[in-house]
DNA sequence: CGGATTCTTGAGGCTCCTCAACGCCAGTGG
DNA sequence: CCACTGGCGTTGAGGAGCCTCAAGAATCCG
């Protein structure tokens, strides 16, 4: 994709879901499994999409340079999900709200001196979602960050990171 | 890898371990990215191994066939990670416990009439580790599951589904 | 301004974690 | 053969973190 953002979530038949990522632009989304695709993305924004024929993926007969290309944002994709394994199961809430802010600085903030400007273009309950919490203990988790003056929150969908430091440490889990 | 299972993990920095995937014979692993691999791998029986260059997979120069079969391999993961996120975020104990079981009761599973026998090469702690959980809710876990009579615990490593309808249900959360 | 939707905040409860003890089993050495 | 030891699994009691339910604040939009 070249411009916006996406949403992918999976359901489970009870209504619970699971935002398995959000797309950025650069990112490669909708890789098709045995031809089957469980999962549903939404745009949260205006999105512009580059498509690609399946059937390059399918036979060796595409291109062979977008061949690689594929490949390669195949793996990046794998090792960005390892991250987030480890966020889903062995994090806390803050530590999970603040890895979810690092990467997202690290991806699509702007620098503002000393701080870091992130907009979030989705929901409290999208993040919640994403994290593998509920709405209201996103929403206290910000407060709690803001609170201890790590994170201000401009407006709902603008957050600024006034110690990128702090919040790294705490998303790796290295203090308390 | 042709034979034996594997055990890939990840570390938090004070300890917390998560365990991304076992890998049976059939999987492809040790995917890198960005030429570096942050994810431990280790034996948990006897292996054997189909090694790869690298150079195959970061030139599109290799055969065009081993490519492809790559890259689907590579999907195949992608796809089953993303089962294995809705696990670990919005499932319960009970459901975790049972999606993994059904999961290898599907790939290595040995049919005993209508009883479904699955072995188990690893520990307690790696199933809790995989699943996000503790050993003693895994061990809490099976215990309920064996006196509702959905399992029975042959020996530590030896599980036998007994109602592997009940198990499935219970896996996608369609009962309480 | 009114209505709907989303976000925030609070109170209480439940699931799972923590800490601890005990049982089981294999290996070791007397 | 049996006591000792260490590792792993199970079980129990208690507590912490997050969820549920509910109400109030903020925001959006007609």
């Amino acid at each position: 994709m070249t411009s916006g953002v996406l949403r992918l979530t999976r359901l489970l038949s009870d209504g619970r879901r699971q935002v398995i990522a959000f797309g950025y632009p650069g990112d490669i989304v909708g890789f098709p499994s045995a031809n089957i695709h469980h999962t549903d993305c939404e745009a949260l924004t205006e999105v512009r999409l580059q498509p690609f024929r399946r059937s390059a993926l399918e036979s060796g007969k595409g291109d062979p340079q977008l061949h690689t290309a594929l490949l390669q944002a195949a793996l990046r994709e794998i090792s960005g999900m390892q991250d987030h394994f480890m966020m889903l199961g062995r994090k806390s809430a803050s530590e999970k709200l603040a890895s979810f802010l690092c990467v997202l600085a690290e991806r699509v903030g702007t620098k503002l001196g000393a701080y870091v400007s992130v907009t979030l273009p989705m929901s409290r309950s999208d993040i919640a979602d994403f994290l593998g919490l509920t709405t209201e203990t996103v929403s206290r988790t910000f407060t709690q960050l803001r609170k201890s003056k790590i994170i201000a929150i401009d407006n709902i969908y603008t957050i600024v990171i006034q110690r990128p430091d702090a919040l790294l440490d705490l998303s790796l889990g290295d203090c308390d």
